[in-house]
RNA sequence: UGUCCGAUAGUAUAAUGGCAGUACAGAAGUUUUUGGUACUUUUAGUCAUAGUUCGAAUCUAUGUCGGAUAACCA
């Protein structure tokens, strides 16, 4: 429970307000049952992250709760594979349903059971129209509908046409099971809608035992009955649908469990529905579901997001009923947060340049002693090799500094992170005028950490020693589209805003050798560069790292100027 | 066009009749062997009009704008 404290009293979103008036009334006896609903039909996404630690989190809050429950009542679109990936995703983020994980398939019999007894309440009856037919006599918003001429049908009728459809005695689209309920409701769903349809589709989980399915109205407000649900909580879109379940299960005389709206979440520069989230896969614009680039759970946990920045996340961006925007930044500082924290600082230079330090013995060797971690005291240190010959990134280097400019020019000095200062002397150029190498020296009295010199620099860069330097590939992923809402244009659709430049591998980076047996999913920060994580196609011969995110850069924000 | 929902800095989200606050983003600065982190400072807001009230972001009315909704999808 909650403290109340009137001097740091806690704000409350709308949701736990209704909570916590429900336990001051007694309405659920202070119990909270959630439970995340999802239709097994593709993989969970960010949005998806939002609707589960809000549900998680309020049984959490309140010492109840929550099941997952796969709503799989409708057999042509759902697949054991999205089965198995939805409880990996919720898992991995970090939440459990300990034995509390239910499919409305194993509610079919139930399901049917409450059909029948509205049958026989006069509440409902098997229509004979085609959905077309039903389409055209639903009327529309300020004109009542026209009652179907089999509405009146006896209860005994009703009955056993509603028992041949479940033997399988008619052709798909034939038959329905309607709601009798009012056809002139100003609210649509209210228009008898249809609560069974014939479909001869095998389902993941009961086969071939059903031809005929309970459509989402009917199974999601009977199986949240079914199991004790206090408080159901979905997106805005089912606000209209409400009065649709408290009449269901009102007609019914069974619990009825609070139904609750909140405002899903959308990310600016990605696209959010299943649907086109499906095509993007679908049509090879990204690789996988778990592409890095896409917005699914897979996909951040691919990319290097760890589920404690996207619970923070979801707590950030908060709840409500207005419809919202997130800017991506807000996502990016959460998992640059949990990071910084977290991983070990490493070198890695994605485009190298060699240096030669001219006045460095050629056959020294030296271990540099180097901090793994300075946001984190119990990180300890590990060593690095120095030597002769290093590589440094091509960013770091310009042959004539501009203003403000504190890294390597011809005539300048910088730091080499953990190492010494260098002065650059020259610029090594193959013929076609492009820099090959630099030849620098360096000053041995300026060992970081006993340095004598008396120099002052202002750059500090990172490097790679030459010899014992390691290979990999980084991928550097940029926002997937280009546009900020590439999906609410009337005139364009939304692959129309792909960005192209959104994966550019990067081969032959060089590592420090501590990389050598990195691990799958393993982060770490790339000193100055940003963060990075080993990919899932990452081998022995092959190292592969995805760029999380990058390190928040002053320098390019400067330049843009 | 009906019904339902919503509107607070650029983006989100608090304040529940009593000082409009917080985070991200933006700007400036301090520290720094990461142009990172941390810290400091700063810019910026109650959709409009009227009413109720000692007092309104909050209550009422009207308007404006935005969203949802008329699948045998969920």
């Amino acid at each position: 429970m909650s403290t109340e404290n009137k001097e740091t009293k806690e704000s409350l979103n709308f949701i736990e307000q209704i909570i916590e008036e429900h336990n001051k009334t007694g309405k659920y006896n202070q119990k909270v049952h959630t439970r995340f609903p999802p239709e097994p039909n593709g993989y969970l996404h960010i949005g998806h992250a939002k609707s589960i630690c809000l549900n998680f989190g309020l049984s959490q809050k309140y010492n109840g709760l929550t099941n997952l429950r796969f709503d799989d009542t409708n057999p042509e679109k759902e697949e054991v594979e999205y089965v198995k990936s939805i409880q990996n995703d919720v898992k991995w983020l970090g939440f459990s349903w300990e034995d509390r994980m239910f499919f409305a398939s194993d509610y079919f019999d139930k399901i049917y059971e409450y059909a029948c007894q509205l049958i026989k309440n006069d509440k409902a009856y098997i229509d004979d129209q085609t959905s077309e037919q039903m389409a055209s006599t639903k009327g529309n918003p300020t004109k009542a509908g026209i009652e179907s001429p089999y509405r009146n049908r006896t209860i005994a009728e009703n009955l056993d046409l509603f028992e041949r459809m479940k033997n399988g005695e008619f052709e798909e689209g034939t038959k329905a099971l309607r709601a009798k309920i009012d056809m002139a409701s100003s609210n649509m769903h209210m228009r008898d809608p249809v609560l069974y349809r014939i479909k001869k589709a095998t389902h993941h989980r009961t086969g071939d035992k059903w031809c005929i399915y309970p459509m989402y109205d009917f199974a999601h407000c009977i199986s949240d009955s079914i199991e004790n649900i206090t408080h159901s909580v979905c997106t805005l879109e089912f606000e209209v649908h409400r009065p649709l379940y408290d009449w269901i299960l009102e007609t019914l005389g069974i619990y009825r469990p609070q139904q609750i709206e909140f405002a899903r979440l959308n990310l600016n520069y990605t696209v959010m529905s299943k649907r086109k989230l499906l095509q993007l896969v679908n049509e090879k614009i990204v690789e996988s579901w778990d592409d890095p680039r896409m917005p699914t759970i897979s996909g951040l946990r691919r990319r290097g997001y760890t589920p404690e920045s996207i619970r923070n996340f979801a707590t950030r961006i908060g709840i409500a009923k207005r419809d919202n925007v997130i800017d991506v930044s807000l996502l990016e500082f959460s998992v640059r947060e949990h990071l910084n924290k977290i991983t070990t600082r490493v070198m890695g230079v994605l485009n190298p340049l060699k240096v030669i330090i001219t006045n460095y013995p050629e056959a020294k060797n030296e271990d540099l002693v180097i901090e793994n971690n300075p946001e984190d005291e119990n990180s300890g240190t590990r060593t690095i090799p120095f030597s002769r010959e290093i590589f440094i990134e091509q960013d770091d280097f310009l042959e004539v500094a501009p203003k403000g400019y504190f890294r390597l020019s011809v005539g300048g000095m910088v730091r080499l992170k953990a190492a010494y200062i260098i002065e650059c002397k020259s610029v090594v150029k193959n013929e076609q005028g492009e820099i090959t190498a630099l030849h620098c020296e360096y000053f041995e009295n300026s060992k970081s950490g006993q340095d004598t010199s008396g120099l002052k620099v202002k750059g500090v860069i990172h490097f790679v020693e030459a010899n014992q330097a390691i290979d990999a590939e980084v991928r550097l992923y940029d926002r997937l589209f280009t546009d900020e809402s590439p999906d609410a244009h009337e005139d364009k659709g939304f692959k129309e805003f792909i960005n192209p430049n959104s994966l550019e591998i990067v081969k032959n980076c060089k590592l420090e050798p501590s990389l050598k047996n990195a691990k799958v999913g393993e982060k770490y920060q790339f000193q100055r560069l940003g963060y990075f994580c080993v990919d899932t196609e990452s081998t022995e011969n092959n190292l592969v790292f995805n760029r999380t995110v990058t390190l928040k850069d002053a320098w390019a924000k400067e330049q843009k100027k």
